[in-house]
DNA sequence: CGCCGGGTTGATTAACGTCAAGAGGCGTGG
DNA sequence: CCACGCCTCTTGACGTTAATCAACCCGGCG
């Protein structure tokens, strides 16, 4: 199904074997002659405020992308995992600090070259840059109605929809989420106390909707009925009614 | 100076006037080309999931961008200004409804056409809409900061301080800015109730802080003072203190 | 075995939402 | 030009949610 957030080996790769596109000028291509490198967690790839030079891609962990308030609150902006790409609307300096979760490995490659790249090549990079720009955008936006509007119980069952979705696991069935990153990480990205979190892990254990195994796996017994928790905001959905707030164009329909 | 979400007017004249860049090679030049569209408040310029056939820049008035969640609740995700461009960044349909708050003038070129010529122009061009992507994107994380960390309080002092800015207003002295948008409008962009917005605006005004001139103005009285409240998150002031969260890292650098 | 850090749970408090009533603009119609 | 009514905004009383404060648990490691 291709889910917005997933690696990009597989469905790209016709291209490259019809000969078609040489394999610099696809993002994969690039990343792929690249050396992979490692880094331990808790170490940071890169810093809020750097210019921001490169453009990753994590093979293989997680990282947390976020910025410290200046009185020390830290917003967590998100999380990455293997098989995705880190950093592409980047135009200035980064905008927050990447830092690793568990081990990490990584391909990096100079946004200088990418941009002269996509500049004398044909399309396809730049019609890949594209797509991942949207999405960083899309995810962002859904993070903002998350936090503006859902409350904790949504937050987090978005939370866990999300984890799911992003392993192309399939709705319906049971599921095991691997969550990496503390509790902490989890609070400071859904705008929560540590506290709030673990009370509503352990009350959506308690209805039965999900099991605990361990800190950092949680096994999803349907994700429609989370999903239902989640004020149904699943990552694309649009709920798209026209029903203008001001009578003036309301009238038709 | 050229503050992030300036008009486009002005700074980049110099260029066509050299006659380095033939004017439709540029976004300024581009929309200069197309006729002004006139919309009434209430009107909606596109939906939410609709294809993002256009390019927007706003002439004069004021848009409201949101989107509607299942049950109801409204989520606005930002407002345009006259002389702001909108929707560079989508590559799908359009994440949000866009709609006038006021009466609004604006100019829409295709995306296909500005995607054509950025692609057979010189870098200009593509430079613009990289700018443009990366000040949507530094919007949405500052909105998800505000949003995930922020206070009632600390909210509404950022909003004040951000319609500031944008109207180009030197900060230290009182500042008159306009607010065409309702509470409603603006509770639904912070994440807060109408009731909670009036009395954040009412404790600034017992405060000094500001002063109310009718429903769509207020003067803020020392930019300074409120920037302290809004928790100093100035749009662009990173505090990239290298501080990480774990031990391991921390020790070299 | 005991310490330590992260995680969980409980009691209390503060912040914000909800419900309700009243005030003030603004347009319309007399 | 004024009066009325409507809609938005404002203010107050009360309820709910999530934060805070605090204690305890549990697994990993020295």
């Amino acid at each position: 199904m291709y889910s917005s957030h997933l690696a990009p080996s597989g469905h790209h790769v016709p291209f490259a074997a019809l000969g078609l596109t040489p394999k610099t000028t696809t993002l994969e291509g690039l990343f792929s002659a690249q050396p992979a490198e490692t880094f331990t967690a808790g170490q940071a790839v890169f810093w809020e405020g750097d210019a921001s030079t490169h453009v990753v891609q994590v093979v293989e962990g997680c990282l947390r992308l976020y910025r410290i308030l200046p009185d020390g609150r830290r917003a967590v902006i998100g999380f990455t995992f293997g098989g995705e790409v880190l950093g592409v609307s980047f135009q200035g300096p980064y905008l927050y600090t990447a830092e690793a979760v568990t081990p990490v490995r990584l391909r990096r490659i100079s946004r200088k070259r990418m941009i002269e790249v996509a500049a004398t090549s044909s399309g396809t990079l730049r019609q890949q840059l594209m797509d991942k720009m949207y999405e960083e955008m899309s995810a962002a936006q859904h993070l903002i109605i998350v936090l503006g509007q859902l409350s904790a119980e949504e937050r987090v069952a978005n939370f866990l929809v999300a984890a799911a979705q992003r392993t192309g696991a399939d709705r319906r069935k049971p599921v095991a989420v691997e969550l990496p990153m503390s509790r902490l990480d989890i609070a400071d990205y859904l705008g929560l106390t540590i506290e709030t979190v673990c009370r509503v892990f352990s009350k959506l254990k308690r209805e039965g909707l999900i099991a605990l195994e361990g800190r950092h796996q949680v096994i999803l017994r349907g994700i429609a009925a989370l999903l239902d928790l989640a004020g149904e905001m699943d990552e694309d959905r649009p709920c798209g009614i026209r029903v203008p707030a001001r009578p003036e164009a309301a009238l038709p329909n």
